[in-house]
DNA sequence: TAGATTTGTATCGCACACGATTTAAATTGA
DNA sequence: TCAATTTAAATCGTGTGCGATACAAATCTA
């Protein structure tokens, strides 16, 4: 019965680490007024502005009914704009508002800034990309499911 | 501005990974009738019976104003029970009922049979071990935060 | 081309997460 | 010893996540 304790487990730590990660996030988003997934929504805009609803989700993971609600409240902040699509109505295209686009510079150094904090000089590069080509194989995987 | 794309992201895919875990879990767990959370704190009981609903939330990383109402709806599904410590009435002890206790045996199976699902044969003891530990690193730094 | 199907988004309900605050019990200290 | 502080849970409000469902626009097909 050991695989049933928690120090076993793989799937914990990731559970764990993502939500440590979010709050190392906060007091940096904070200043910029937006949460962990909203920040996610800007850096999938940021790269490509004029996505549709199902597009940001594809990239994040995430369903209409949760990115939905997301955007409206990223409306409210006046972060973007929502407007059907001219060529097929159902689609419902999302672009930066000028305050949004101007929040870019801002962001910048978050990423770094997080970095430096965490985990000092201790992380290799090298390492660091291997650890992410670890979680993208398991990522595909359970997409595959 | 290259770290703010998404795929720069090493923060991303910890998040992305996390909710496909839930994901692959719930099937599995829907047998049960009980959530991915629910399911940490019966690791966490199982391993050992009567927790304050601090040590619980110390293990899981999780605040009481989440596993209170979480623990409540499992005192409900009479999967545990909730009494005050006799030495300390501000503790709270959470004890196995019948009912959680006898579901140790169904879900022993879980964690195997998720791990043949998704990576097949792919991955050795080994690099999952290793994997483990990267994780368990980064938990520590970012608890310490 | 009209009815059936598919697609894109939204809505509903429930269960987390968590910051901030509250409450009550236990402990501390002048 | 008794008021101040600390500690353990609970409560409140907001924001995700997501299964199930609804609905309208677009596409397919007989």
């Amino acid at each position: 019965m050991d695989q049933l304790k928690l120090e076993n487990q793989i799937c914990f730590p990731f559970y764990a680490l993502s939500r440590l990660i979010i709050r190392a996030y906060q007091p940096h988003l904070e200043e910029l007024g937006i949460t962990y997934p909203q920040f996610l929504v800007m850096l999938v805009l940021w790269e490509q502005d004029g996505q549709s609803v199902n597009q940001i989700g594809e990239k994040l993971i995430l369903n209409t009914n949760t990115i939905t609600p997301l955007l409206k409240r990223m409306e409210q902040m006046e972060l973007i704009h929502r407007r059907k699509a001219k060529d097929d109505e159902r689609k419902v295209l999302i672009s930066l508002a000028p305050k949004g686009l101007s929040m870019k510079e801002k962001a910048s150094c978050i990423p770094d800034a997080l970095l430096a904090n965490v985990a000092g000089e201790k992380i290799e590069r090298t390492q660091f990309d291997e650890l992410k080509s670890q979680l993208n194989f398991w990522i595909d995987a359970l997409k595959k499911e």
